[in-house]
DNA sequence: CTTGCCGATGTAACGGTGTTACCTAACCTG
DNA sequence: CAGGTTAGGTAACACCGTTACATCGGCAAG
């Protein structure tokens, strides 16, 4: 009894240093960047020594995972609340807009989040939330008979790939003198080629191939 | 006169070194990967010591930059091989396509070509030969009144941004279940939203609002 | 109460990185 | 032949990620 209020509190404790460590890497991250990021510069921040950082987190590549994991749940909330409305294809356009968003509006995050992990193994982190939302979405418009693919999964792979491209694009050239309607103009082309005419609803809308 | 055929000589040797250790780079890049380059192991490799890459490139990054240039005038060169056709919209495709092969071909030349540069302000290199020869194409494509947008930049834009997407995310992700028809299909889509079919082109074809 | 264990933390080091200060040797120019 | 410019090497600096090792703390069993 006795013995597990105490598991508890050393939990707690334990939980409490990786909170301050992982809210020192986001600062620093965040204040200087990506690649001024060290963990001798989180060190001198976040008052641990290195020891502990590896002791919790294992590797710089795991601090990074599980800042990544907490960043992926903050970026699926914020695509649960695109509202889901009536037009599938609205819906879409909604949730393509707000992952381009969230990549601009923090893209040292986004870098962190889809930059090639180097050689190592570990797929991927669990982003599959996000990706997860984007496919019922389309398997919702794929319903409706609208869609202009033998399968859906080949239409949410092209607009995550646009909206991961228009991040990426800016982000490697921010200087560079890009279309104000960059956005928008490319998701709703690509939904224009992806989604036949809403008056062609119909007559496509039983024969899945 | 002696001293010109002995400045000749000079700069001969001058780039005979500058080829040498471009060489190795490129060697080393393309066994060992981008994450495990390092100057002292080119250095090991090309026999030249470290100071002579420093004095020749002054910089890890300029050692790129020079490789990045060398690498681009082959995209570009590549891209040039695609043939014009007469339908400005297959030639585009092609350009697209090509590019996309040059990126999954070679990852690592195109990581070098397109991650972010760190710090630096140096905005960029002399991708713009491509980039450029899109840009013709899709202003031919806008003689033709078939574009949908009010600029042909802005397709531009999203044609680029979208093949780039296509590249990073396989970089990215190389082991996911990607749709095998991805490249055709989501290109093919872009264009089917960015262009007008083909017998709108007379309507459309004066007003260049 | 003592002994022993285990987890959290710190000190100091190892090997590797980009980079540079300094020296040397060769060469053309005067 | 003296002198400056240049290519090249040796050895060091400062930083990086990582880890052996020592230390201290608190709980459990004796």
């Amino acid at each position: 009894m006795s013995t597990e209020t105490h598991e508890q509190r050393r939990e707690a404790q334990r939980d409490l240093a990786r909170r301050a460590i992982l809210d020192a890497t986001e600062a620093l991250l965040l204040d200087d960047g990506f690649d001024a990021f060290s963990i001798r510069r989180l060190v001198e921040r976040c008052g641990y020594a290195a020891p502990s950082i590896y002791h919790y987190f294992g590797d710089k590549d795991g601090l990074f995972d599980a800042l990544i994991e907490e960043r992926f749940a903050k970026l699926t909330a914020q695509l649960k609340r695109v509202p889901r409305g009536e037009d599938p294809v609205l819906y879409i356009r909604g949730l393509a807009m707000a992952f381009v968003r969230f990549g601009l509006k923090s893209p040292t995050h986004f870098r962190l989040l889809f930059t090639p992990r180097a050689g190592d193994e570990t797929p991927p982190p669990s982003g599959e939330d996000a990706r997860q939302l984007l496919e019922v979405a389309l398997n919702a418009l794929w319903e409706t008979g609208r869609l202009r693919f033998g399968d859906p999964r080949t239409a949410g792979q092209a607009l995550s790939v646009l909206c991961q491209g228009l991040v990426w694009s800016r982000i490697a050239r921010p200087d560079h003198d890009w279309s104000k309607t960059l956005n928008e103009d490319s998701i709703d082309a690509l939904l224009r080629g992806l989604v036949a005419p809403d008056d062609a609803a119909a007559s496509g809308a039983g024969e899945k191939v």
